[in-house]
DNA sequence: TCTTACATTATAATCGTTATAAATAGTGTA
DNA sequence: TACACTATTTATAACGATTATAATGTAAGA
């Protein structure tokens, strides 16, 4: 099914009058093959076998280029670099504190809020983002251990 | 009123054995009185004028303190760099994706999200962040003149 | 006063990201 | 096919925010 996904994506891009580059279509790839929200310099020395030739530059190039496409959401959270994700669905985004893994989950939107908030503050609202911060089960499990 | 806020923030710090210095008093005191959201090098500037010879690390320094104490937030957002918030009672907050001004607004919690996070996901769940994105009255208001 | 721990300063280093310029490859057209 | 044009990649340098380091200064306690 992410092989759909792929195809998917892959089309609008080239809609949008975008080549489709090995390089592209590998960083594609990979984003929609990978549960963890992978950083640039993850996606980079991912591929580092495939394209011992490929530079950091096209990474990050091509990552805004699928953002403007709509295709990749930027996360930039406290850590030094951002997390890329491959959107398929709105969800959120669940973050361990301790070991930084991401966990996604749904919920079924946050209207009201947004209602409410342009009311009180006259912007036009256009979307949110929305993150929880805790401790996943494994590192639960390590600090009790630890003690 | 505001001059409460600092008189607890500065108590709560001597409380925790940390020293108040006139660096660390201006650089709250500060803090307190913008409504802005503003830099470390936001901050920096706007007590040249008193500390001519305060470095930029002095102020990155004290924010980390101020964090961890529980004082200030720090706002990671898609900039370039981080903003940083003294925290007084749960807000959130309502970006303008034009021209970057933060408004701040209430909303009731969203309790019923972290707990079903939790039960989904199995982590422990500490604390939430919520921003809305959008355009302010100023900017819609340029645009239409603009067109 | 002496000692010790904490703070500040100045500066250099680090690291993620972006800009630049040259090389490469694809696309459309005659 | 050959050519010109444009997009893309690569390699490298530059940038800017933040952090680390070492030296200096300052407060508090014995």
């Amino acid at each position: 099914m992410s092989e759909v996904q792929l195809k998917d994506a892959l089309d609008a891009l080239k809609s949008t009058g975008v080549r489709i580059t090995p390089q592209r279509h590998a960083i594609l790839e990979y984003m929609i093959h990978s549960t963890a929200h992978p950083t640039a310099d993850d996606i980079y020395r991912a591929l580092e076998k495939t394209f011992p030739n490929m530079s950091v530059a096209t990474v990050y190039n091509n990552l805004r280029v699928f953002r403007k496409a709509g295709l990749v959401k930027e996360l930039t959270y406290g850590d030094a670099s951002s997390r890329f994700d491959f959107v398929t669905h709105d969800h959120y985004h669940m973050i361990c504190s301790d070991c930084g893994k991401i966990v996604d989950f749904h919920y079924p939107g946050l209207d009201e809020v947004e209602h409410l908030a342009s009311h009180v503050t006259g912007f036009q609202v256009d979307y949110h983002r929305l993150e929880l911060y805790g401790t996943c089960q494994d590192c639960i499990g390590k600090t009790a251990k630890a003690q």
